[in-house]
DNA sequence: CTCAGGTATCTCGACATCAAGATATCTCCG
DNA sequence: CGGAGATATCTTGATGTCGAGATACCTGAG
């Protein structure tokens, strides 16, 4: 089956055919991919209330285990956001009694993000509902696929999350 | 080499040993090199002078071939994203002279986005550059490695860009 | 002990995006 | 032909994000 990048790379074959656009077939894919996996998610999150950025910091929280609680550094590291987007997100998550902030007992310029009883349900009851729709998406490829497909995603995602970025 | 991915879902097997999450070794690894691949892209653009949504439209008429003509309603379903946000993109593009709007001579309501030689030049010389830090990041993979990775996601978009979403 | 440099978080203003709805035009059935 | 419904684009207001800078605090060399 063909998508839209086949379309754009023979699109570029035909208009720049001095270049090679061989990367496009790759990386393309995956910010198209990526877009449309965030209007899917939004989707799947309205069911129980939740925008994808809520669900981003909600469950980075739920992961960090018992007391479920991170600084908002931590959290930066995460959800690939800045500092400023971070904090205008926990101020929104308080708002809505999902997250609180605690005074870092340890450094007083610190903060700790704490989730609350109903945060850390959210949360759960969300991943889950996440989980049935991506499975959905992935019935296209056999589990062996799926995991050299990880695999090599991992190979290109890895110098980002290592060397720092 | 281990990436955030492998952390995050080592973190879920250890809170939520109840749930398979497997699907998010595929999916969130394409979420974040997504956003890793969006800030190497704008570093890229930026020693042209462009913005990544301007490449995006750009090149999608340079794409199209002389005349370099395109609906913004084309324009649409190639950067995926909603009317109100093309039409706000193709003014901010006119007000640079990059693009300019012609009515279109066959429907009344319709309109026609031209590239002007300036955006014409920009787009190309933006894409050379492009395809330069593209190729870097894709060394960490041999050229049939690239091909497989290529396929799998193709699976993956295809049914987003075909059936109507 | 001190202070220069580093770090953690927050503030602020500019900007890009979206969703929903408005407007104008087209299509084609009857 | 007439008009209902489809289509193409634009408008509007709310919202989320970013980048740069401000503030408060920590750390380590001397």
């Amino acid at each position: 089956m063909e998508d839209e990048v086949d379309r754009l790379v023979a699109a570029w074959r035909r208009e720049r055919p001095d270049l090679d656009v061989e990367p496009l077939e790759v990386l393309s894919r995956v910010s198209r991919l990526a877009r449309h996996l965030d209007r899917a998610r939004r989707t799947a999150f309205a069911e129980h209330g939740l925008e994808p950025w809520e669900f981003d910091v909600l469950t980075a929280l739920r992961r960090a285990g018992s007391p479920y609680q991170l600084s908002p550094g931590q959290l930066l590291t995460q959800t690939l956001v800045t500092s400023g987007t971070m904090t205008n997100r926990i101020d929104r998550l308080t708002g809505k009694g999902l997250v609180k902030r605690l005074p870092d007992p340890d450094d007083r310029r610190g903060v700790l993000v704490r989730l609350t009883d109903d945060g850390r349900d959210r949360a759960d009851q969300a991943l889950a509902g996440l989980l049935v729709h991506e499975r959905e998406l992935l019935a296209q490829l056999t589990p062996g696929q799926q995991g050299e497909l990880a695999g090599l995603l991992r190979l290109l995602v890895a110098p980002f999350d290592n060397i720092p970025g």
